[in-house]
DNA sequence: TTGTTATCTTGACAGCGTCAACATATGCTT
DNA sequence: AAGCATATGTTGACGCTGTCAAGATAACAA
């Protein structure tokens, strides 16, 4: 029993194929995702919603595992995406800059917490089963990070005195251990959130007044 | 087909009842989920791997939402119990304490990952599946971190300007954010670990020579 | 038109958590 | 000591999962 619109032809008649099954399969996928979570992500529940048998993703996905690296590809796409914009701001003081970038991961975060959940959590990485695309999409968010560290020593923002490669592992770590303490459900209060960005951010810099790039 | 020895008798006849299954089953199932982590921790290996049949277990754990619970409880214990040993010490300059204290953390979370992963993951938190005694367990660990940065304040070592609670939160979510980049496959070059909890002590504190206590 | 290939289908299997029904041992009450 | 309640163990069954095998259908290329 098809929850979904059977696949139809451009005259609505029913077709035996789908057509865009795959991206179809995708949005269905991202949709289910945030509803339940990974766990409560299965193949045959997103083939019913979707209106096809069992077993037809499989002819677009080779197992469940590559189904969830293209979910998490797009994720770090639009969160890559995100991070231009912030970073493109003109006329921003280098600390205001670096606040809103905080505060802009989180908030990622915060707003798609099974999708993060899913992008950085051990389902994909700790297995070792990441596809080669989704490497491909992930690791320019992490050598963005380590670039823009870099620079942010170098305008003075940050202490001079720390490796870069160390310094922005700290950083990034204390951005992802606050989003998984919240999307984790242990910091249960949402409301401080920005106080503890906030927080995080004075420490880490040093407040300077000339904008430099 | 049970892998382990039959329950015997005191004169090693097999017996029907097991007589300690409860406490077998926990250190079964600490080894099975070091070995296989919690997706590959199931209730039908853990019988079979004990000895018993499948339901078995369900006479002494209502589900196994609370085997887990059970499991991160005395994960809970044991942290305490390692991070007291760690704030006893005496003669040890504050920064150094501290040092210690968040090497030891990462150290815990890295020797035991799959346990941490249970400790601190959304499987327990974010189902909001905790039993009472897990919380008993792993409630007073959060609050004595938020003592200790009070302390830490009052010392002068940590900034006393930022509000306590969001301190403890920031510092405990950077340390939380390094084990779980470690333990979860993302950060797989682990021999930087050291350098990296020194950056981090760097960060957060400030150098004093004295020990108050 | 014919044959190849892509796509979709049903059938099947093993593993999972867990409920129901039944078996056996332990231990308390009389 | 007898009997009965309770604790603890067992097998059977159900629905869910991912995925393989084999067959059906449509699209496409020669």
């Amino acid at each position: 029993m098809s929850q979904q619109t059977a696949k139809k032809t451009k005259q609505n008649k029913p077709s035996y194929h789908h057509g865009d099954l795959r991206s179809t399969l995708l949005n269905a996928a991202n949709a289910l995702l945030r509803e339940t979570g990974i766990e409560g992500l299965s193949l045959r529940k997103l083939a019913d919603k979707v209106g096809v048998s069992r077993t037809a993703p499989y002819h677009h996905f080779k197992d469940k595992n590559q189904l969830l690296c293209a979910i998490a590809e797009q994720g770090f796409v639009r969160w890559h995406q995100d991070a231009e914009f912030i970073f493109n701001q003109k006329g921003l003081l280098p600390q205001e800059k670096y606040r809103q970038f905080f505060h802009g991961y989180i908030s990622y975060a915060a707003d798609n917490p099974e999708l993060y959940d899913l992008m950085f959590g051990r389902t994909i990485w700790k297995q070792n089963s990441a596809t080669e695309e989704l490497r491909k999409a992930a690791f320019p968010s992490f050598h963005h990070q380590v670039e823009m560290t870099k620079k942010w020593q170098a305008q003075g923002l940050m202490p001079s005195g720390e490796d870069t490669l160390r310094l922005s592992q700290v950083t990034w770590g204390t951005m992802h251990g606050i989003a998984r303490l919240l999307i984790d459900g242990i910091y249960a209060d949402r409301s401080h959130i920005d106080a503890m960005c906030d927080c995080a951010v004075n420490l880490f810099t040093q407040h300077i007044s000339e904008v430099k790039g």
